[in-house]
DNA sequence: GGCAGTCAAGTACGC
DNA sequence: GCGTACTTGACTGCC
C-alpha cells in the first residue's frame, strides 16, 4: 500500500495547475505556463518522497488545453525530456501516478462531438503518462459517464466505445464507481465486457451500493488488475458535516480512516486520499497506517 | 493588492 | 427552464 493526495500541495507554495483563459492563448503562454507547472511538479514529487507519500495523482491541468483545437503548440516535443527526467524520479523513488480526467470527459456519449473531444482528452492524459516513461501500472481513471435515460444502452456505448479506443489508451484506462449513477456492480458488469479494470470509490460506495460485503467487493475488484496493471487503487473520502451528502470532507476523520483500514485488511491496494487538505490528510493517514504490513516505505517518514 | 465574478468542456437533479 | 454540483482552483478586470 501506497498513500497519496490528488494533484495539489498546499505547503509548498507553487501550483502544477497554473492555466490561462482561452482567450488570451499563445503558444508563447502555454509554453511559459506548462515550464512553470512542470517546475512545482517536481517540487511536488520531491516533497512525495520525502514524507513517503508515494501516490500521487498528476492534475489535468499540467498542461492547459492540450486536447483543446486551439493548442497548436508541440508540447510533446518541447518538454520531452522534462516528462522523461520526472518519470525517471518517479520509478527511482518507487511512486505509482494517476491522472483523472474531469467530468466532461464521456466515453458512453452519443453525441459523436463529446465523443471525440472526450477521447482527445483520453490521448492527452495517456501522453503525459508515456512521456514520462511509466508502465502500465500508471493510470488514467474516469467515471462510467451519463446515463442518458436508458442506462443499458448507454452501459452498450461505454463498451463499444471503450473497444474502438487506440491500444496505448485501453492499456492505461480505469473506471471508477460514482455517488449516483453507476456503482461498483455496474463497474464490475462493464469489467466483464471489457477486461478494464476498476477502480472502487469507497465513499461514492457507500452513498451508491447493492448492499455488498465489504470483503465480497475488495475480492471482485482485486480480479479486475492483471498483474501488468499493478495492485489495485482505491479512491478513499469520508462526508463533510454540514455539508450535502456527497460533498469531500475537509480534513481526515481519524475514527472513520482507522475503520477504514482495519476492515479492507485482506487486501493490498494504493490508497489516494480525496481530503480536501490534501498533503496533511495524507501524512495524517501514513502516521495513522504505520505498522500496517501492506504499507509500502522508503523511509520512517517525518 | 484585494476582491468578486467568471472560466473549455456535459450531465443530472431539484426547484 | 434555470441554477447548481462535480476533483474545485485559478484568472481577470475593476476598485
Amino acid at each position: 500500500m501506497r498513500i497519496g493526495y490528488p494533484c495539489l500541495n498546499r505547503s509548498i507554495g507553487c501550483s502544477p495547475s497554473k492555466t490561462f483563459r482561452l482567450a488570451s492563448y499563445t503558444d508563447e503562454r502555454l509554453e511559459d505556463t506548462v515550464s512553470a507547472n512542470l517546475s512545482c511538479l517536481k517540487k511536488i514529487l520531491i516533497y512525495n518522497a520525502e514524507h513517503g507519500l508515494l501516490f500521487l495523482r498528476i492534475t489535468s491541468d499540467i498542461v492547459p488545453f492540450a486536447s483543446h483545437e486551439v493548442c497548436s503548440f508541440p508540447w510533446q516535443v518541447r518538454f520531452s525530456a522534462a516528462f522523461a527526467e520526472l518519470g525517471n524520479y518517479c520509478r527511482k523513488n518507487g511512486f505509482r501516478i494517476s491522472m483523472h480526467p474531469d467530468q466532461f470527459v464521456l466515453l458512453n456519449a452519443p453525441d459523436e462531438r463529446v465523443l471525440a473531444r472526450s477521447i482527445a482528452d483520453l490521448a492527452y492524459q495517456t501522453a503525459v503518462l508515456d512521456l514520462m516513461g511509466l508502465d502500465r501500472t500508471a493510470k488514467v481513471q474516469i467515471h462510467v459517464g451519463g446515463v442518458y435515460g436508458d442506462k443499458a444502452a448507454a452501459m452498450d456505448r461505454f463498451v463499444k466505445n471503450y473497444r474502438a479506443l487506440a491500444p496505448e489508451i485501453r492499456a492505461r484506462l480505469v473506471i471508477e464507481n460514482d455517488e449516483r449513477l453507476y456503482s461498483a456492480a455496474d463497474c464490475l458488469a462493464l469489467h466483464t465486457k471489457t477486461k478494464i479494470p476498476i477502480i472502487l470509490d469507497t465513499f461514492h460506495h457507500s452513498l451508491n451500493n447493492n448492499g455488498e460485503p465489504v470483503n465480497e467487493l475488495f475480492s471482485a475488484i482485486r480480479e479486475t488488475w492483471n498483474r501488468r496493471d499493478g495492485i489495485p487503487m482505491v479512491d478513499y473520502s469520508s462526508q463533510q458535516g454540514g455539508k450535502r451528502t456527497g460533498a469531500h470532507a475537509e480534513t481526515l476523520d481519524p475514527e472513520n480512516f482507522s475503520l477504514f483500514l482495519s476492515e479492507s485488511r485482506d487486501f493490498d491496494f494504493d490508497l489516494m486520499l480525496e481530503i480536501k487538505d490534501k498533503e496533511k490528510s495524507a501524512l495524517q493517514a501514513l502516521a495513522l497506517a504505520w505498522g500496517d504490513k501492506r504499507l509500502v516505505t522508503v523511509a520512517m517518514p517525518d
